[in-house]
DNA sequence: AAAATGACGCATA
DNA sequence: CTATGCGCCATTT
């Protein structure tokens, strides 16, 4: 362990998501240069499980979908919070989920 | 060293 | 709309 820079980013990252405002594994990835590196971003999550204040429940995959829900402690846990940040969430799936994106290639410089 | 796995993404049928 | 396949990159077996 040593070069922790992709973990670094992807926590980052994470944490600097606004409350109320979710990501995907996809936008953090092409963030961080590696446009096809989704899977990478979801690993460094799982890798991390959440060892810090990291808000994992506001990454979710490109359909707005709670794909990694099951990964929580209690899997209800993500879409709880979701919800009490203000985001709707239905059948596992962020309502709408475009006006809640939050595109950090694109609001971080 | 090679194969398998994975909190994904996109293309195609 | 759903189902299936391939690619991507790092870790683990």
């Amino acid at each position: 362990m040593v070069p922790e820079t992709f973990f670094e980013n992807v926590y980052e990252v994470v944490k600097l998501i606004p409350k109320g405002k979710v990501t995907s594994y996809g936008a953090i990835a092409q963030y961080l240069g590696v446009k096809s590196g989704a899977r990478m971003v979801g690993w460094a999550l799982k890798a991390s499980k959440i060892p810090q204040n990291i808000p994992a429940h506001r990454v979710v995959n490109r359909s707005g979908l709670l794909t990694g829900k099951l990964h929580f402690s209690p899997p209800s846990l993500m879409q709880e919070k979701l919800e009490q940040e203000g985001i709707k969430v239905f059948d596992d799936k962020i309502v709408d989920f475009q006006s809640v994106f939050w595109d950090p290639s694109i609001e971080l410089p």
